[in-house]
DNA sequence: GGTACCATCTGAACGTCGTCAAGATAGGGG
DNA sequence: CCCCTATCTTGACGACGTTCAGATGGTACC
C-alpha cells in the first residue's frame, strides 16, 4: 500500500471515486427517487465501469448506508446550528433542535428517507458502525438537551432517554408524514412546514414541562 | 362480462388470484423483507405463471399499494377497537387511539412499512384512490376525536386538523423509530413498546390540553 | 346441448439489474 | 528500470420486471 497510508483518500486513478459515487447516488435519489437508484447508473454518471463501485462498496446497500451516514452527519450539524441559534432557555433549545430536525428532513428528503429506510436495522450495528455512530451523535445531542432541561427543572423527571425518544418521535413523525404528502393533504393547507414544526415542538415541549409552571 | 357482475370477485380459474397474490406478498414481506418481494416469487408461491399477476395488478407497485390499502383498513379497525375500549373521556379516547396505532405498527410491521413507503405520494391520488380513501378513514377518526375533545374543552382550540396531525405525528414517529430498532437501542431498554406508546400518548395529550386543568 | 365469447392464464422473449471472476492499467518503491 | 499493488475494465451469469401472442376454461345465449 504505497500511498494509501501517506495520502489516505486522494490520488486515485479517478480522483476520489468513493466520494464521487456517493455524490452521484444522492443526485439520482433527489432527481428520480430510490427506485431509479442503480449501481450501473451511478457508475455511468461518474464515468467509470459498472464494476468499479464494488472496489469501494460491498454491494448496493453499502452505498446507501454511506448516503445515510452522510445524512446523519449533516443532521447533527443542522441540529447544532439550531441549538446555537436558540435562546438560553432549556426548553427553547429543545424546540429549536426539533425545528431544525424537521427543516433538515424537508430540505434533504432523499438523505432523510435513506437514513430511516431500515438499513440501520437490517445490517447489524457492526456491519455499518459509522452509520450507527453518526446516528448516535444526533441522539446524543438531544439527550444532553433533555438532561439539561431536567436539571433546570423545566421538564418532568424520569428516564431522560425516554423523554428524548418522545421528543424525537414527535418531530420525526411530522417529518415523515410531511414527506409522504399526508401532512398537507387531508384538510387543505395547514400552514408552512416550518410553522407546523414549531407548533409540534411547542406541543411536545408543553407535554413534557413540569406542572405548576405558569403558561 | 358474464359473471364479473353477478359474482364480482370469485370463481376465477384459480379461485381468487388477486387475494391470494396479496396474501403471498404479505407473507414474503413478513418473512424476508421488502427486498425479497418479487413478483415472480409471489407467483411461484401461489402456483401460477410469472405473468399471471399482471392481469390483476398493473405493476409491482400496484400490488404494494394493495397491501398498503389492506393495512390502512386494518389500522382503522384497530383504532376503532381502541376507541371502543377506552373510557369516556375525550382525551382518554385520543390516547387509546394513539396506543392502538403503535400497537398496530408493531404487530404488522410489514403492512405498516408499505403503508408509509411513499407509494401514496409517488402514484397520484387518482391512481390509487382506494389506498387514499383507506388512509383518510383512519385520519378521519382521529380528526373526529380531536373535534370532540375540543368541544368538551379538554384540549386547546385551533385548527383541529393541525392538532390531529400533531397527535398522529407523535405516535407515528414512535412507531417508525421503534421499527427501525432505534427506540430501544441507544440507552438500553426503555420498557415495552406498549408502555412507550402509552407514555407518548400521555405526553402529546398533555401538550394539547387546555391550560388551567388540574394535573 | 352446442357454440361463441371473454376473462383468465401460460410460454417465451427482451432489456436491465446486481454481482463476480479474470485480466488490463497506472504510478510509486526497490 | 522493473515490479508490486491498488485500482479499474471486460465479459459473463442468473434473476428480475414487463410485454405479447396464444392456450384454456367457464358462462351466456341460442
Amino acid at each position: 500500500m504505497p500511498r494509501a497510508k501517506s495520502i489516505p483518500k486522494r490520488a486515485y486513478h479517478h480522483g476520489d471515486l468513493r466520494v464521487a459515487l456517493i455524490a452521484a447516488a444522492v443526485q439520482i435519489l433527489e432527481k428520480d427517487g430510490e427506485a431509479a437508484l442503480t449501481l450501473r447508473e451511478v457508475a455511468r454518471r461518474v464515468g467509470v465501469s459498472q464494476a468499479a463501485p464494488y472496489h469501494h462498496f460491498a454491494d448496493k446497500e453499502a452505498i446507501l448506508a454511506a448516503v445515510g451516514e452522510d445524512g446523519f452527519n449533516h443532521l447533527a450539524v443542522a441540529m447544532e446550528d439550531g441549538r446555537a441559534a436558540a435562546g438560553r432557555g432549556t426548553r427553547a433549545i429543545l424546540r429549536a433542535m426539533g425545528v431544525a430536525y424537521v427543516r433538515f428532513a424537508v430540505r434533504h428528503p432523499s438523505h432523510f428517507r435513506v437514513m430511516f429506510s431500515g438499513i440501520l436495522q437490517k445490517r447489524g450495528v457492526k456491519e455499518c458502525g459509522p452509520l450507527h455512530a453518526a446516528a448516535q451523535r444526533s441522539f446524543g445531542m438531544l439527550l444532553e438537551a433533555v438532561v439539561a432541561a431536567q436539571k433546570a427543572g423545566a421538564i418532568v423527571e424520569g428516564n431522560p432517554a425516554k423523554l428524548a425518544l418522545f421528543s424525537w418521535s414527535m418531530v420525526h413523525g411530522l417529518a415523515m408524514l410531511h414527506l409522504n404528502g399526508v401532512a398537507d393533504g387531508p384538510a387543505g393547507p395547514l400552514g408552512s412546514i416550518d410553522d407546523l414544526a414549531a407548533g409540534a415542538a411547542e406541543a411536545i415541549s408543553r407535554g413534557l414541562e413540569t406542572r405548576g409552571t405558569r403558561s
